[in-house]
DNA sequence: TCGCGAAGTGAGAATAGTTCTCACTTAGGA
DNA sequence: TCCTAAGTGAGAACTATTCTCACTTCGCGA
């Protein structure tokens, strides 16, 4: 049941999020929150962060609203914790990677780190590369900064 | 129960898959049929496959393979189908990483495909690359010939 | 050869993340 | 105002994976 009193359809930054999907007030309030999260986040974490501005919304809802946000390329897949699946919201459009601090969690975006030319080194053993997924692990500069202090 | 009449032990070959682990017959058995394994698989593909040679061996065995080959760096995860993690077998023990052939589902070892020059510009943005994680998607050269052909 | 402790096993229950179903509501175009 | 497609909440269903338990086996020292 859409909230009646929410803002939704004509805001820039939703349609960005969901691409051609139709922008409810529920998805409004998650691509709201989404960017607010800190780091690389459940399911379940983005479902309590949106239930606290929008009480009642379910877990199906959330569940959707995530498929619709990767097909759209506003969300990507990181990872996963305690077998949940860890998402991460991408501020940027271009392709681009993802480094999950091992320190806080946080999730940066990142150019990609594969070298053409290096990609290209497997095509000269025949095979030929579509796409790839990649994830850094490692330290953020703020995390490396604490622990170089 | 461990089947009396399997060889155990003293193979070679489980050795490297399970690391220090001890290696029982069933394991030795599961050793034995993960490099048939053609292209990536799921642990129910496996579970049925080794369940060939060796009747009656419980799904949780199987997991607890997957888990000790896994830590030994015999096996990897590449990935998931309808919701089930996708294994492959890694015939190297060097740092390396997968092709997953969208064509014929094979999995090839490659290079790892990150230039170190390029990971240092992680660097140069203050982040610190500790480990990270890769899957090329593309054409193997059998199905890159077979497609030209 | 025996005894002992650690580790592996099968069966199946338990857990939990995710998806599906259903009846209903809403948006938006004609 | 209708009509249709799409979104919604609730909760059941599904299913991959993990856990528990009683038992067996291995490895090693005596």
């Amino acid at each position: 049941m859409p909230h009646p009193d929410a803002t939704h359809g004509d805001c820039a930054n939703t349609t960005t999020l969901y691409g051609r999907a139709r922008v409810s007030a529920q998805r409004a309030a998650i691509a709201e929150v989404v960017p607010l999260m800190r780091g690389a986040f459940t399911a379940e974490d983005l479902h309590r962060a949106v239930a606290a501005h929008t009480p009642g919304i379910g877990l199906a809802t959330i569940y959707r609203a995530i498929a619709a946000m990767q097909e759209a390329g506003a969300l990507a897949s990181v990872g996963e914790r305690d077998g949940s699946a860890l998402l991460a919201a991408c501020a940027r459009n271009d392709h681009h990677h993802h480094l999950v601090c091992t320190g806080c969690g946080r999730v940066v975006g990142i150019e990609c780190p594969i070298d053409e030319a290096t990609l290209n080194a497997a095509e000269r053993e025949g095979h030929l590369v579509t796409s790839h997924q990649i994830v850094l692990y490692g330290l953020c500069s703020r995390c490396r900064q604490r622990e170089g202090a």
